[in-house]
DNA sequence: ACTTAAGCGGACGATATCTTCCGTTTAAGC
DNA sequence: GCTTAAACGGAAGATATCGTCCGCTTAAGT
């Protein structure tokens, strides 16, 4: 940010050097070993596990992710990246079909159990606040789901209660795993099917007022 | 186990000493301090912050857990004695009354995440393993949730196609906290009310078969 | 009151982990 | 092919945490 300026100054061309192609690769090694090391170890996973994981050196991470809550930070960034690909996958889909909005949401939350290995959500003891491009990923999720919820509403198959936030609390709680439980994958989607048929418009109405997590 | 035998050869007076008042309620307040530091921080949390916390030594906190994972076993069966008192409680109330069961189930749900503050269950980079002894307790809160659902499916109000291990399960996740939502109870309260409107005996069919956690 | 052993606290040596630093390697532009 | 700066790896010093040990304190039985 201050040497970078003198030595670019052909006009517009700051930063005209991409990353090179290893670093890059490297980068994302870190972070896939970093969740799955996460996952396996807790948060607390020494950076020298993560960092012969990914086949790297401990420079390498350091270099990447100046600190431990870096890395986390970018875990939970690209998991909520993953969130969001799901989100508007579902939601695009939904659109163009003429499937009830109960099926996509059920399908958002399958995929987010499915991508579960990748995902490092803000759970207790997790990196404890979203930095801004992340809860701005947030927010992109939220507007899908929302968009998600109106067209079930319309179509009858959704309670026009319940909210995105909603939604992505119940999603995130998916993202964790009760080790001793053996199948996992069968075990979260009986508790999906449960919650979605939970979704049907005949259903009690909700007795707390909505939480808006946080995307304003 | 080595030395005592000798000593207390009082006939069947072997332990005839109880615990110290100040030992036990020494041990509690471990216990309670760790519970809370536990989901403050994580698994990771240091044992002087617990022995600060209780207002101990540290010594004193290793001498009632001789070690780490010891706390942490500690802290899981504890939290499955919670849980099982919410169980029974729930059944038994619902014997005596007329009320459906699917409002016992949800009572039961509402308390498990009132004493969430207590509960340490063995989730992510938790404790790996339970105990035989946590085994027993577990098990006996399937049994109370099997009486539960059993008395809901018969009173009409709940379907059949759901089991303990499922409410087991669901109840587990839902100790977890996001620690940006800010008021979580009331978040994780409309989770339940969905996922107990998604217990009705009128709902689709769930799509995978029963997932039997660990108790036999 | 006195005795006794259980219980207590926290200093300490051992170990584990963090993060920095720098000599070496390598991708990419000329 | 040569040059250059970015990227790499891992050793090493600094720090944090673990779990033990032992002299002092205190509950509880007589």
């Amino acid at each position: 940010m201050i040497g970078g300026v003198t030595k670019a100054e052909t006009g517009e061309k700051t930063r005209q050097r991409g990353p090179r192609r290893d670093a890059a690769d490297n980068r994302d090694r870190v972070l896939a070993a970093a969740a799955t090391a996460v996952r396996r170890e807790g948060i607390a996973v020494p950076m020298a596990t993560i960092a012969a994981d990914a086949g790297v050196g401990v420079g390498t991470v350091y270099r990447h992710f100046p600190s431990r809550e870096a890395l986390l930070s970018a875990l939970t960034h690209r998991s909520f990246e993953l969130v969001l690909a799901a989100a508007t996958q579902a939601a695009e889909t939904n659109a163009d079909s003429e499937e009830p909005g109960a099926e996509a949401v059920r399908r958002f939350l399958d995929r987010t159990v499915e991508h579960g290995g990748d995902l490092v959500m803000p759970l207790r003891g997790g990196p404890p606040a979203l930095d801004e491009r992340t809860a701005a990923v947030q927010a992109a999720v939220h507007a899908q789901l929302r968009a998600l919820l109106q067209a079930g509403v319309r179509d009858g198959s959704l309670r026009a209660d319940v909210t995105a936030g909603d939604l992505v609390i119940f999603g995130a709680l998916l993202t964790e795993q009760l080790p001793h439980v053996a199948d996992w994958n069968t075990a979260a989607r009986r508790v999906i099917d449960v919650y979605v048929a939970g979704l049907a418009p005949t259903a009690a109405p909700l007795r707390a007022a909505p939480v808006v997590p946080s995307p304003a």
